[in-house]
DNA sequence: AGGGCTTCCCGA
DNA sequence: CGGGAAGCCCTC
């Protein structure tokens, strides 16, 4: 017998089949979708099997498969096609495809090979009549005959928890024995603790519009803040279980934390498995061999849950579905909601994407009848939406107000005296702190890319974000010497230090990059806030989503229009959905609540239509731009980086390629660039860029895959394609 | 990807 | 002519 093997390196240029022989002792053993162990070149490392046969001709010798790294963990046929769509939709080495659905543990650089978690126990090893009897002629009390008391009576005792010494002697003397078992990492009791809401009208609607679906459908569930989404999930999952299927809900990273995870945990008990990147690696995997096993019937997770090896699919949720992080920004490529859809399609069940403000792709398909188009209008129970109020920060400037207009402090200690809460929102996107000399000009540069540094004050370093490069910050200035160094840019920790001094009987938790960094620590804040330790939450775009704080009834964004002066045609789209979903943090209760904006662009569109909660309005306005600019979802995009660390091999394969695409692609397909990318050089490398804006192009993937195979075997220089890229 | 083998360049 | 670095190519 053969197999045909992908080699477990991600490269393109090896990403082809190669064929063992599988040895007379693995006969029937090794599958198609498995990993194994293979000798290959000088080294052994890990294969993963993609046929196997009965025979093979071919004229030079093969070499045998060593061993199967994991006989459980097997992917299965509609998994493996779907990686060979991925490697077809993105253009990535298979084995890329492969390793992003399997768990990470088991990637090569992993040499461990078992990664299942053994507890040791011991058992008795005789019948219970023998032991009584032992212990009859034994009259003897000591540690030996408690032990074996003890085991009368419970049958298994964790091991660890005795003296090895009584062991030992118990175990020499054949009474008890030491058994291994394999146990999960997570380990939920199935437990229920189900609160059930009535639902709504509109939530009832939704539920029973999808629940009565029987083919492939895409559901847009477009629900205000605080209208219910998440029951009206749950409560289609409960049904998919009830008839015996599975279901995926996928949320993005800052979303998923204890808060929602326990709602499921309460709703569906042990039958819940957790997929996301903070889990170690072995909890990882313990909660993958859960599905495996069929132990549990959902998934709650992030991008890479999507490919959760179920066989019977039910449903497919995506909260949140506007958010960037579905998409990956390396190799391979994917968007999750492409992968869900595909395999909603094949096991011919509802899609439902979920969010208040879906990305304008979603939405116009929604409304031209692609998706079906569901809506929450309403927010549940008794909370209301706030008043909002756009802040004109030129004025406040001019009275000495920098960082906190008048009204937002009268606001807030209105808001502290009746014993409620505040949330401020530092809009950081395409913002950072920079370190400046006020004397000579100078800025902290970071010598292998062309970037200012950043500055992370809890290390008091300077970090490049590109290449990772770090300098200790000096007192004076590099440059002129002169202790003239100042910050740039507004910190969460400046913010934090500025409202003190204003108002300094506020208790204020901070929550960013630098308070969260520890396991637990966004727990911990999120419930010390919602028990009322402290009367501010201040913080940067992870306070704005999915959090339910009952007492917030003021919500301060500090710099509302730092992310409209990026650079990048989703700018607007960004800064609504985020102002939006800040916004709708205030007011959960039935309290009367504010939302205050402060902004140098007070008559700035999106920000007003924030101010109107008007996504309509917003929607037709940003969709005019992206009509009138040729940008999605009018045009579809390609995104290719020409890369090399020789300036002028760059500059002319960027020209070759830009002129081949202009004259291959048909002719409404527009080809922009080669352009330098917006970061030019990273880590010494060049970078050049060139957007192509399609509608209908038949021939471009193949183009596309044309020149990907080009530049396969040029190793100087370096051709990235992403297909549908969020950010150009 | 990573190791081994070939080639190419420079000083002697 | 030798050594060392750089390029090339193969891996079932």
């Amino acid at each position: 017998m053969y197999a045909e093997i992908l080699i477990e390196y991600p490269t393109k240029k090896i990403d082809k089949y190669f064929t063992y022989i599988i040895p007379s002792d693995l006969q029937g053993k090794v599958k198609k979708g498995m990993k194994v162990k293979i000798p290959f070149g000088t080294k052994i490392i890990n294969g993963f099997v993609m046929n196997v046969m009965d025979s093979y001709e071919c004229e030079y010798e093969l070499k045998e498969i060593i061993q199967i790294v994991d006989e459980e963990l097997l992917l299965n046929e509609e998994l493996m096609n779907l990686g060979m769509y991925l490697q077809e939709k993105t253009l990535c080495p298979l084995i890329s495809a492969y390793q992003t659905m399997l768990p990470s543990s088991l990637k090569i650089k992993d040499n461990d090979t078992n990664y299942k978690y053994f507890k040791s126990y011991i058992i008795l090893n005789k019948s219970k009549e023998e032991i009584n009897e032992y212990l009859n002629t034994y009259k003897k009390e000591n540690k030996q005959t408690i032990l074996l008391k003890e085991l009368l009576d419970k049958d298994k005792l964790l091991k660890k928890d005795y003296s090895d010494a009584v062991i030992n002697a118990l175990v020499k003397k054949e009474l008890i024995k030491v058994i291994k078992e394999q146990e999960y990492r997570i380990n939920k009791e199935n437990n229920y603790n189900l609160v059930k809401h009535e639902l709504n009208e509109e939530q009832n609607n939704a539920f029973n519009t999808i629940k009565n679906t029987n083919n492939f459908e895409v559901y847009l569930l477009e629900g205000i803040t605080g209208s219910g989404k998440t029951e009206v999930y749950l409560n289609l999952i409960n049904e998919v279980i009830k008839n015996g299927k599975e279901a995926i809900m996928l949320v993005p990273e800052i979303t998923l934390t204890a808060q929602i995870v326990n709602r499921f945990y309460d709703w569906f008990g042990s039958k819940v498995a957790i997929l996301h990147s903070a889990l170690s690696s072995g909890e990882k995997y313990d909660e993958y061999l859960k599905i495996i096993r069929g132990e549990v019937s959902v998934v709650v997770g992030t991008r890479s849950a999507i490919f959760a090896p179920f066989n019977n699919l039910g449903i497919v949720i995506i909260d949140e579905e506007h958010s960037d992080s579905f998409k990956q920004d390396n190799m391979p490529r994917y968007n999750a909601i492409d992968i869900a859809k595909e395999r909603c399609k094949y096991y011919n069940i509802p899609l439902v994407l979920g969010s208040a403000t879906p990305t304008l792709e979603t939405r116009a398909r929604a409304i031209k009848g692609v998706y079906k188009h569901l809506f929450l209008t309403k927010r549940v129970g008794s909370s209301n939406l706030p008043t909002v109020k756009i802040v004109d920060m030129m004025e406040e400037v001019k009275k000495g107000n920098f960082i906190f207009s008048d009204e937002l402090v009268n606001k807030m200690k209105e808001v502290i005296n009746n014993d409620e809460q505040v949330i401020l929102l530092l809009n950081r996107r395409g913002y950072s702190t920079t370190v400046n000399c006020s004397y000579c000009g100078y800025t902290y540069k970071c010598p292998n890319c062309d970037i200012t540094l950043t500055y992370h004050k809890s290390t008091d370093n300077l970090r490049c974000h590109y290449c990772g490069y770090t300098i200790k910050k000096s007192n004076t200035c590099p440059n002129c010497h002169e202790q003239s160094l100042t910050y740039l840019g507004l910190g969460t920790e400046k913010v934090e230090t500025e409202l003190q001094k204003i108002l300094p009987e506020a208790k204020i938790i901070r929550m960013d990059q630098d308070t969260t960094s520890k396991k637990g620590a966004h727990e911990k804040i999120i419930e010390s806030f919602k028990n009322k330790e402290y009367n501010i939450l201040l913080g940067t775009q992870m306070i704005s989503k999915g959090l339910d704080f009952p007492y917030v009834t003021l919500v301060g964004i500090i710099n509302a229009d730092t992310s409209l002066n990026v650079p990048d045609f989703r700018g607007n789209e960004r800064t609504f959905a985020l102002l939006y979903q800040a916004s709708g943090r205030a007011g959960r209760s039935g309290l009367k609540s504010n939302v205050l904006i402060q902004t140098y662009n007070p008559d700035n569109q999106v920000l007003n239509f924030v101010k109107d909660n008007d996504f309509n309005s917003f929607y037709k306005y940003e969709m005019d731009i992206r009509r009138m600019l040729k940008y999605p979802p009018y045009y579809y995009l390609v995104g290719l980086k020409i890369i090399s660390s020789d300036y002028n091999l760059v500059l002319e394969n960027a020209t070759k390629i830009g002129n081949y695409l202009k004259s291959e692609v048909e002719e409404e397909t527009i080809v922009l660039g080669p352009t330098t990318a917006s970061i030019f050089r990273i880590n010494n490398n060049y970078h050049f860029q060139i957007v192509i804006k399609y509608r209908f192009d038949n021939k471009l993937m193949e183009i596309l895959k044309y020149l990907d195979s080009i530049y396969i075997n040029d190793n100087k220089v370096n051709l990235e394609i992403d297909i549908d890229p969020l950010h150009i």
